[in-house]
DNA sequence: ATTGGCGGCTAAATCGTTTTAGATATTTAC
DNA sequence: GTAAATATCTAAAACGATTTAGCCGCCAAT
C-alpha cells in the first residue's frame, strides 16, 4: 500500500540512498560502482517494486518532467488535435501533459502560467488570448521555456509555431472573387485582436478590397457563438440584406454558420457559399462538402515542441525570439462552387 | 528570475517559516497569530509576488492538487468534452488535470496509472481500456482515489460513472426495426470487452434477436478505423452482400462510415440506413442529419467527479463500489428513415 | 616511508514546504 | 506570590529524492 522508497531499497540492499540513487538513474557506471552491486540494487528495485516519488525528484532537481499547455478551449477540435499530437512529442522523451482551458480570459491565462510554474514545469506551450504580454515577454527574459503555438505577437520576441493565416485569408478571398462572388461577410471572433484571427481577416478583406469590394466583418464573442451566428442570420434575412459568401475564421464558426443556415432553410452554396479556416472531419464528405484552409497541425506541433526543447536543453541554438511560419493549403470544395439550380447536388 | 520562497519572505519580515506558512494557508486564526503580524506577512507576500512552491508542498502533505485523467484519445470529440468538463469541476475546487491518451493500449494504461501515482496525483478518472483489472482493483482496495468514466466493469468494485449503453442500443435496434430495417450490420470497435462497447453492441444484437433476425458483428482495429470501414463497404459492395442498416457504435466509426459511403456512392438513408452511439455537433444539420444517441455528458462528468472528491476527502459517504449508470437519449433523424426515391432530401 | 591515484562507496546538505512540539512572555486564578 | 492558563511565536523534524564532498583501503611510484 505504502509507495516503497529509496531508503526502504537502501536498507534493504545494504547501501546508501546514494548508491541506489546512482543505480536507478544509470550513472553507475560513471561513478563507478561495481557491476555486482548494481545487480543487487536492481533486483531489489525489481523485487520491491520500487519507482522513484516524481514529486521529491523535482523538488531536488528543479525539473519535472511536466509540460503544461494552455489553450482557450481544449475541446475544440483543432486545440484537442495539438493536445494529442503534443503529448505524443511528450511522451517519446519522458514528459507528461498538464493542460489548461482558459476561455480566452487573460486573467484565467496569466493565473494558470503562475500555477504551471509553481507546479515546476519544465516548459509552457500557449495559444495566448492577450493583446500586451509583457508578463510573457519577461517570462522569456527570464529564461523560461515557453513557446507560443497558434497564436503569436508579431512585435515580441517569443518563440512561436504558427501558420501563415494572412496568406490563408487570401487564398480563401481569392478563391471566391474568381468563383464570382462580391458581397462577403466574414464571421469573426472576439477577442479580434488575437494574431491568427485578423491576419486571416486582414488577408480576406485586402483581396476583396484590392477588387474594390468592401467586406463587412462581424465579430462575434466567445461565449455565445450559436446564438450570435443565428441571429446574425435572422437578422440579415428579415432585411433582405444576405451576403452572397460567408467566411468562417474558424471551425466553431464554420459549424454555427451550418447550423443557422439549416435552421434558416438558406441552401449552401445556391444562396450563399461558405468559406473557412480549419479543417473538421467531415468537411470533406458534407454535403456540401466545404471549402476550408488546411492547417498542419503535425509540423505545427512538432515545431513548437523542438523549439520548446531547444530552451529547455538550451542548446543556444534557437534565436531568442523566432517565429516559425507554416505554409497552410486551400481545399476547394462545393460549398463555395457558383452552382445553376442543383439541389440534389452530389459530388462527381 | 529566481523565485521568492517562504525563507525569503521570513526573513524580510522578520518572523519564522512557519508563521509565514501558517498565515499563507489562512490557519493564522487557528493558531492564535495576531491580526497585526498577519498583515506584515501579507503585505510582504503580495510585495514580493511570493507563491508557494507546489512540489515542496507536496512533497510534504502528499497531496499535488491534480488530477489524472486517462481515456483512450485526448483528440476524440467525446474524450476531449468529458476533459474539458470535468477541468472545469477541479478548477473549481484548485486542482489542475494531468491528461494522458493510451491508444486502448493496456500497458501504456498502466504506465501512465503508476506515473501519475508518483506524481501525488490526489486522484485519477480513467476511461479503461483493460480487461481483467486486478490491478486497479488493487488500487482502489489500497484507498487510491480512482473513478472509472464511460467504461466500467460490471463484475469489479470500483466507483464508476457511465451511461447506459446497453438502453442505448436497444432503442436504436428497436427505432431500425419499426422503420422496417432486416438486415443489420454493426461497425464496433476492437478491443470488443470494452463495457461501453460491449453493451452497446449486446442491446441492439438482442433485440434483433427476439425478432429472429441475425446481426452481423465486425470489430474494426482502433488504429486504422477509417481504411478498414471503407474496405468493409468494398467487400460488400463487391459481393453484392449491403445491409439496410448500420450501427456505428461510436462517433469515430460512424464518421468512418459517412466517409466511405461518400467515396462509394452510397445514399443515406436511400441504399442504407445509419445509427451511432455518441453526439457530434454536426449531427443534428448534415444532410441527411444522423440518428444517434445522446449521452448526458455533463452529468456524467459531475457524477464522476463527486465520486472521486468523495473518495479524496474520504467521507465515508459512498459505497466501495457504487456504479452509476445514465439514461441515454435516442435522437431520430433522417439517416435512418425510410424514404421513397427522394434524392435531395432536405428536413421539414 | 611517504605520496598520489584510484576504485568503490557513503554521510550529509539540500530543495521549499508543513507540522509537531515546545518556548517565552504575559495574564489570570487563588 | 506562586501556579496555571493563555497568547504568540519558533526550532527542528519531516517528506523522498539528488548531489557534493570526501572516506577508506589498496596499489604504484618515487
Amino acid at each position: 500500500m505504502k509507495k516503497v522508497t529509496l531508503n526502504d531499497i537502501a536498507k534493504k540492499v545494504g547501501v546508501s540512498k546514494t548508491l541506489v540513487s546512482l543505480v536507478v538513474n544509470g550513472k553507475a557506471r560513471g561513478y563507478g560502482i561495481s557491476g555486482q552491486t548494481c545487480d543487487k540494487v536492481m533486483a531489489a528495485v525489481r523485487a520491491y517494486g520500487y519507482n522513484p516519488n516524481q514529486t521529491a525528484r523535482s523538488l531536488r532537481t528543479g525539473m519535472s518532467n511536466t509540460l503544461g499547455l494552455i489553450v482557450s478551449d481544449i475541446s475544440n477540435n483543432f486545440y484537442a488535435s495539438l493536445a494529442r499530437q503534443l503529448e505524443d512529442l511528450a511522451w517519446e522523451l519522458g514528459y507528461n501533459m498538464i493542460i489548461g482551458s482558459t476561455d480566452e480570459s487573460v486573467g484565467k491565462e496569466l493565473k494558470l502560467l503562475e500555477i504551471f510554474r509553481n507546479r515546476q514545469v519544465d516548459g509552457i506551450i500557449l495559444s495566448s488570448s492577450q493583446q500586451n504580454p509583457t508578463e510573457l515577454e519577461n517570462l522569456v527574459k527570464s529564461g523560461f521555456p515557453l513557446v507560443l503555438i497558434d497564436r503569436y505577437f508579431p512585435t515580441v520576441p517569443i518563440p512561436s509555431a504558427v501558420v501563415n493565416n494572412k496568406v490563408g485569408g487570401e487564398l480563401l478571398a481569392q478563391h471566391l472573387l474568381n468563383q464570382g462572388f462580391r458581397n462577403p461577410v466574414v464571421l469573426s471572433l472576439t477577442p479580434s485582436y488575437i494574431s491568427s484571427v485578423a491576419e486571416r481577416v486582414e488577408g480576406f478583406v485586402s483581396v476583396f478590397e484590392n477588387a474594390a469590394i468592401h467586406t463587412e466583418v462581424h465579430n462575434i464573442p466567445f461565449l455565445c457563438l450559436v446564438d450570435m451566428v443565428e441571429d446574425f442570420f435572422t437578422t440579415r434575412l428579415h432585411d433582405k440584406n444576405m451576403p452572397d459568401a460567408v467566411f468562417a475564421v474558424n471551425n466553431n464558426l464554420a459549424t454555427a454558420t451550418l447550423r443557422a443556415c439549416h435552421v434558416h432553410n438558406i441552401v449552401i452554396p445556391k444562396d450563399i457559399a461558405l468559406v473557412c479556416f480549419d479543417e473538421l472531419p467531415y468537411f470533406d464528405f458534407s454535403k456540401p462538402s466545404i471549402t476550408s484552409i488546411r492547417q498542419p497541425v503535425a509540423e505545427l506541433c512538432s515545431v513548437a515542441f523542438s523549439l520548446l526543447q531547444g530552451q529547455i536543453t538550451n542548446n543556444g541554438e534557437t534565436k531568442p525570439g523566432h517565429v516559425e511560419m507554416m505554409p497552410v493549403e486551400l481545399l476547394v470544395r462545393e460549398s463555395s462552387t457558383q452552382i445553376s439550380d442543383n439541389n440534389g447536388w452530389r459530388s462527381p
